[in-house]
DNA sequence: ATCCACCCTGTAGTCACTACAGGGTCAAGA
DNA sequence: TCTTGACCCTGTAGTGACTACAGGGTGGAT
């Protein structure tokens, strides 16, 4: 027999939610899954390959719309890999931009940080700082 | 004579959207400016002030109930720095928490990249690790 | 019969805006 | 005087990716 699972079984087998599970059925992302007798969800191997796919692809960042497209890339056997690793190259590109981002915002603080006396508010550099340098 | 603005003078001086001045109005981040007979809010160099405060705070990566903190701070001019610094760091901390994420992540990208054979989705080594490990 | 864990739908909340729709105001030019 | 166009007003809904109820039904064990 084929192994079928409830929503709460899928949730625990690939750390998902119950409802993040129904709301990826909701937008699409999922396919509605035959129901119980009581309907109930019902699930199989090939749902949870798909919801697994989904939570990984998640965890290393990609954003739904991009999961939506490795998916369907995915399914593609006999088509080139190029359109993947562009995308897996994009997605890489922005989390660098977001690095230096974060890197630069840490060097602004770290120096305003090191510029506090750890006296009054009134002689804060920190409060001063975030004073804006427009003041008519 | 004190010197006013419109809200959109206001939004152009701070770099601010005219929906994000209104906004942050509707959250309690700016007090109700006063109105002309026309009804438009009328603000003043404090409003100016005060706004260019949240601006710059939110450049700075602070979420907006921390700027709330800030400004509660910045007004208390006898107390000590010690809860702005806490502030600082701790936001500085997270900052460094989110670069170090995304740094691993980019070398689990890098990874995958690197696997890629430029070959057939059917053997492609980026869809295959987003394959879950489980699948029965 | 009753309990409890689980499932269902539908709606609203999160964060920090952003984007309308559908109107009113104001100053300048024809 | 009329009209244009830039600006302003309110209120509501959308963004991403969930999360959190409320209010109810189901299934298996005791």
């Amino acid at each position: 027999m084929m192994q079928t699972y409830t929503i709460g079984q899928l949730g625990r087998l690939t750390d998902t939610k119950v409802e993040t599970v129904r709301y990826y059925e909701r937008i699409g992302l999922l396919p509605h899954p035959p129901r119980s007798v009581g309907n109930y969800r019902v699930y199989d191997g090939a749902h949870l390959a798909r919801l697994g796919f989904i939570r990984r692809a998640r965890e290393l960042g990609f954003p739904l719309d991009q999961v939506r497209e490795l998916l369907e890339l995915s399914g593609q056997e006999a088509r080139s890999c190029e359109q993947v690793d562009e995308l897996v190259q994009a997605h890489v590109t922005d989390i660098e931009r977001r690095i230096h981002d974060l890197q630069t915002l840490r060097q602004e603080l770290t120096q305003l940080l090191a510029q506090c006396q750890h006296g009054k508010i009134a002689e804060c550099r920190i409060i001063e700082a975030l004073q804006p340098r427009v003041t008519g």
